[in-house]
DNA sequence: GCAAAGATTTGCT
DNA sequence: GCAAATCTTTGCC
């Protein structure tokens, strides 16, 4: 079952915390089997008035997509290393977008471990990874779903792409949520730098870390 | 045009 | 606990 986009159309608050226990897909493609990872840690990030915000500085090339529908995937690259998954949310026209931070691995734990290896750098050590830890922080899910700047644009919400966020599924219990303030966004200002707009499941294994774990 | 900083991760001290 | 790796985006001259 798709993820509905009207659930994403709303407050990115809300939105974020409707994102947690939601499945990530990636389908199969040559070479890589099919993966799935439920979505265990995310960050809000709103419109111009945020100033941890990518959209803080008004509608640029880079951030775009964040003014569009949501729904959409907005993948930007960090660091000049890695590649950060966020979901577009709020209507058209105004901004806003959710990081997904940590997913835990259900389906397609060795193609997740095989593209990081391919990617990173640390073959051994990511052998030796459990496979709650192949997708715990920002850059890692990119890496274990194998996105990069070009998915940028890609409909998360239509039931035939190949990458897209499926419901969870039904009958699952509703998960606990813990709320902490945003990392790495030390560079703006009060309150922005300090909101408890982290949301994830409360003392789950593949939440990142180890310094963020709750 | 150029300089600075960044929604991170890893490895070494 | 700290610094390196690495390159795009943004802001200012």
């Amino acid at each position: 079952m798709v993820f509905r986009r009207e659930r994403l159309a709303a407050p990115t608050l809300e939105a974020a915390q409707a994102l947690l226990g939601a499945l990530l897909v990636h389908d199969a493609e040559a070479g890589s089997d099919r993966r799935v990872g439920r979505i265990v840690e995310v960050e809000a990030y709103t419109g111009q008035d945020d100033r941890a915000s990518h959209a803080r500085f008004g509608r640029t090339a880079r951030n775009a997509v964040m003014f569009g529908p949501p729904g959409i995937a907005y993948v930007y690259l960090v660091y000049g290393m890695y590649d950060c998954l966020n979901v577009v949310t709020e209507p058209d026209g105004r901004p806003g977008a959710v990081l997904v931070r940590a997913v835990e691995p259900l389906e397609g734990v060795e193609a997740m471990r095989a593209v990081r290896i391919a990617r990173g750098r640390g073959a051994a050590r990511i052998r030796g990874l459990p496979a709650h830890r192949l997708a715990s922080g920002p850059g890692l899910v990119a890496a274990a779903f194998d996105l990069d700047r070009s998915d940028t644009g890609r409909d998360l919400c239509d039931p035939a792409s190949p990458v897209r966020l499926e419901a969870a599924p039904q009958g699952e219990p509703v998960p606990s949520i813990v709320a902490t303030a945003r990392v790495g966004v030390h560079y703006a200002t009060d309150p922005w730098r300090s909101v408890p707009w982290r949301f994830a499941i409360a003392g789950h294994l593949s939440v990142s870390g180890p310094r963020d774990r709750v």
